[in-house]
DNA sequence: CTTGACTATTATATCGATTCCGGCAATGCT
DNA sequence: AGCATTGCCGGAATCGATATAATAGTCAAG
């Protein structure tokens, strides 16, 4: 139905070949009439021709593709985190083939659908375990994974270092006469190993870490928090740690929202942090103390990695940034 | 480099007709040997091929491809929006082709990217600008526009109805005392176009609106409710309204984080309500009264447009409902 | 012994764009 | 006049998969 360069050279009565040349600004380098060229370049303006792209990449040219996975659409710091690769892939002159997904588990049929775009590079964003991933002969598809710590094989990583900025974080608590801890977490791999680093380098600053606290609500990052505050509200007053630490910014919002309005106030009661630094967390009541992740950065990392592939795995980890905002304040 | 059905065809020395059908399931239907069937079917494992899904495409077989183009994907809602396409243009087994911008001026190469995809659909979320989309010979492509309000002539368009959540929000604040009302909105046509509606809606239901207080921030929505906070922090308490009626999530969220942030209470002082009820909403402080947009139907409307065409254009508005949390009050 | 029916497979055109390899004029040169 | 050069353009192969038409072989009935 579309206009093709067939019809073009149809009408004109030229060959096809020399309407690809035109439209490609090829045909002066063979010498070709530039009248003959103007009159192709018109029709195929009168004619409202548009480029088939999927025949341009059958043919070898045509753009790259990139292939993106993402685990766990139903998290706002995934989500804005596909917004930002969709911004950059678009950007560098990559095609772009998303998947997302709400589970973490990824079943052979959905990888396919990527795999069967002929990528130039796979993007992984989130930690969706997929064991079968070297059952395929991977024909030197460079793949990175971004934002787990998990080291694979053959898979380029790029990740957070959140000890340092864990560090800065539990100084800054501690600095403002916090000893005693709360954890909250999602049942999550990427959160419990989070979690489990940051319980060492808190005793390393001189931290107590309040194991009685130490709740890891749901799979659903969305409900954990509203878990987390919950649990801590039920607790006695006597036994509440000074300060809650949150594997993400999502919790963090849920267990402020029910502390507050059980009646604690942050940070005048509790202090309360986060992890990702949201766009939306600033705008938060209060503005959310929070470990900044590079996003922009680890995803233009990434895309570095794609795009001039490297024999050596790389795994690189760019450092979690505190951004000190109104929810932590000194301890009571 | 990949594996392709030619390879298959030589290692056994069939023809590569024979092994397009074996590995379709078309090859029973013209009674092909059993045994030949799966000889192919072992060998493209054994070699592990992937299907080429641009050649299939090119010859008409393959899924039809979805376009979407996003505006401003700065904007929380477009972001969690879009996540949401994702999930459902996935989930009817179509192809994705998206693209995403930052400002509302979207030129011609931008969805040229797009159009060149040979696409099924499109699908426009938010309000970009493109006055030269009827300059193309539009090719019986089904286009449909998702929450903007203006109507055009060709393009499908599913939208909310905020009039009859409007009436419903201003009802509850009236209920709850309120007399005076504000009113926050990004510089963004949109949000303009709500508010010209909800002022009308206001008044019918016995709400003075507080012209004082008819802020209309920058473009960026996620700025536009600090600056929304930031004046009606500088306005006298006399002359304050008892409640502000944003025109997003975004902005109220802004809004209450300077107004706690500047001693005041909300609901304790006054009221705030939002617009959208994105997934972070729940989990405000407090949390907010909103109007919900169902998103997840409007979509499913729209790729209901584009996978049935219809020769009549269809202008679909799904009533923005109410949710009630604690962001709203009695009046002071 | 020829015609028809059936089986199992192959040859080939097609989708739209690109590109290498030529080919046919007209002109220039000796 | 004969031959090479230049200017301008067409033919056909290619990418990978699929669908239609055709073919080689077997067997039975007339």
């Amino acid at each position: 139905m579309p206009v093709t360069q067939k019809d073009i050279a149809r009408q004109l009565g030229v060959s096809r070949s020399l309407v690809s040349r035109a439209l490609t600004g090829t045909a002066e380098a063979i010498g070709a009439h530039p009248a003959t060229i103007l009159r192709i370049q018109d029709t195929a303006r009168k004619l409202g021709y548009i480029p088939n792209a999927t025949a341009r990449k059958l043919r070898g040219k045509g753009k790259p593709v990139i292939g993106v996975m993402i685990a766990d659409m139903g998290d706002p710091y995934f989500s804005q985190t596909a917004t930002e690769v969709i911004r950059q892939v678009h950007a560098r002159g990559f095609a772009l083939a998303v998947a997302g997904f709400d589970r973490r588990i990824v079943d052979h049929d959905d990888i396919m659908v990527l795999l069967e775009q002929d990528l130039a590079g796979l993007l992984m964003i989130g930690g969706a375990d997929i064991p079968w991933l070297n059952l395929f002969p991977r024909r030197k598809l460079p793949v990175v994974r971004i934002g787990d710590a998990k080291r694979e094989a053959d898979i380029h990583h790029v990740g957070v270092d959140d000890t340092s900025g864990f560090r800065q974080l539990f100084r800054h608590l501690f600095k403002h006469g916090h000893r005693r801890i709360g954890w909250v977490t999602a049942n999550q791999p990427v959160h419990q190993s989070r979690a489990s680093r940051a319980r060492i380098i808190a005793r390393q600053v001189g931290l107590k870490w309040n194991n009685k606290h130490d709740i890891s609500g749901g799979n659903e990052v969305l409900l954990a928090g509203r878990e987390g505050g919950q649990r801590l509200l039920a607790a006695s007053a006597k036994s509440l740690p000074t300060a809650v630490v949150c594997s993400s910014d999502a919790i963090a919002l849920g267990v402020i929202s029910v502390l507050t309005a059980g009646g604690l106030r942050v940070p005048g009661d509790l202090s309360v942090t986060g992890f990702d630094d949201l766009a939306l967390s600033s705008l938060a009541s209060p503005p959310l103390t929070t470990l900044h992740q590079p996003i922009s950065d680890m995803i233009r990392n990434a895309l570095d990695l794609l795009s001039y592939p490297s024999l050596r795995i790389i795994h690189k980890k760019f450092p979690a940034q505190l951004v000190v905002r109104a929810s932590t304040g000194a301890a009571i």
